[in-house]
DNA sequence: TTGCCCTGTTTTGCATTCAAAATTTCTGGA
DNA sequence: TCCAGAAATTTTGAATGCAAAACAGGGCAA
């Protein structure tokens, strides 16, 4: 990635594909965040060698490292599990989140480009439509690129990483509390609304308490559904693994 | 069912030493930020191999997860490199603090205990006298205690394991600042002074931005060292690195 | 039946091995 | 002397091997 080009500074080098520890990383984080393996379930070793095709080498490598993401839990001697994430849990995250999220807005509202804003206005106005016409996974998509923009707009690599990283562990329980409780999408996009207003306004108090707050309302949402749903959800996934 | 078994594990976890692999990992990482290692060099597998005497297998693990926090990079084929910062990786990495230290003075506020409270109060008075009588190494000391505590005062481990891992990048970039630029540390004490006062008042909102604009002073204060001092620094690291 | 211990199997963590890539050293020709 | 190119060496990335720990399950006594 770009740290490749930084140290030698060649565009070859830029080029060239993910390593293969890369690559394997990203598809086991795909394939865990995207609900493949049961929350609290052991992770089976062999089977994603196969499923894979690397051998235990490389594949523990990754889950070291989801392990330090905070994707799985190592037990020593006793394997790695999917983490189950109590509404506890949800919060942490959410509160580091909304942190980054602050700074995002502050940030953005300093560096992004008019050419940024512009295109952030654009989705969401396109958010807007799905909205109105209940699209909610199209609405949910360019949801999650509005925010990621307004981040990536913030012209800080890190902070981009680690949103992403961070957003990966709650997305699904964010799309699917945005299935169920959608009483909370239309306060959502007055968020978004002021939000977009103040980034037009490179307003950047304004901005990061604002992202901060949506997030927060955010977390509420995604914690009163994980209270209603989070039997029936275990249940759900323990089934479709057991699929596999 | 699957909750009973992830208790179980917990229990066990938390109960049992750090594993074999969380040690090397800690080592590692201290071995780095301490500087043993200059910036821009190779990272000698071989070597490491022998002064922590584990084989390759445990000490490449530990590599990955260190380059996912930043510490070093990874070149495929090429083995790992020292990190080496750009003052614009300092004031990105700078900026997440920040946004970190927003988000744990206002939940500090909401959760801290009394005793946390009185606890911080008194290393301020400490730092204080040190401050007074220019001993910087226990300022820096506790310096970094205070933070580390109004952030743990958050409740959030997420956010504190975060902000600890960020935080060892720049500590040594930030204790080598205080020693050069000891102008400044009169307007960290009187910002520390305000933050404590906040803490004390519980007043959220006001002690969040306090921690995010003295995050903030400090980046620039690091920054300036930073730019004073990177060229002899540089040189200094290339001769002890002696192979680029 | 219930609980316990013993044994065989699986899984885990790490060391070792191996092929490929990179790096260094050597060599011959200008 | 210098340098291009080949050969040797080192280093890297990943597969395999191996001992120890965990797990499963069967037999036995209460």
């Amino acid at each position: 990635m770009n740290k490749v080009m930084r140290i030698k500074g060649l565009e070859l080098v830029e080029n060239q594909p993910a390593s293969l520890h890369q690559d394997l990383l990203e598809q086991l984080r795909d394939y865990i965040t995207e609900g493949h393996l049961a929350a609290g379930s052991r992770v089976p070793e062999r089977e994603l060698c196969e499923k894979f095709e690397v051998s235990r080498t490389p594949l523990r490598e990754a889950l070291k490292v989801l392990a330090s993401e905070g994707l799985i839990d190592l037990l020593p001697n006793r394997g790695a599990r999917i983490r189950q994430f109590s509404e506890t849990d949800i919060r942490n995250l959410f509160e580091v989140i909304a942190g980054l999220d602050f700074v995002a807005g502050r940030l953005a509202c300093a560096r992004i480009s008019d050419e940024g804003i512009a295109h952030i206005e654009r989705m969401h106005l396109e958010m807007y439509t799905y909205y109105l016409r209940r699209e909610l996974t199209e609405y949910f998509r360019l949801n999650q690129s509005i925010h990621q923009a307004i981040v990536d707009g913030a012209g800080n690599p890190l902070l981009s990483t680690n949103y992403a990283h961070l957003n990966s562990v709650v997305r699904r329980l964010r799309y699917s509390a945005n299935l169920v409780r959608r009483d909370r999408i239309s306060d959502a996009m007055r968020e978004h609304e002021a939000m977009v207003d103040a980034l037009r306004r490179r307003a950047a108090n304004e901005l990061g308490q604002l992202m901060y707050d949506h997030m927060q309302s955010k977390c509420d949402a995604v914690c009163e559904y994980f209270r209603e749903h989070n039997q029936a959800e275990a249940e759900t996934t323990a089934s479709a693994a057991a699929d596999d």
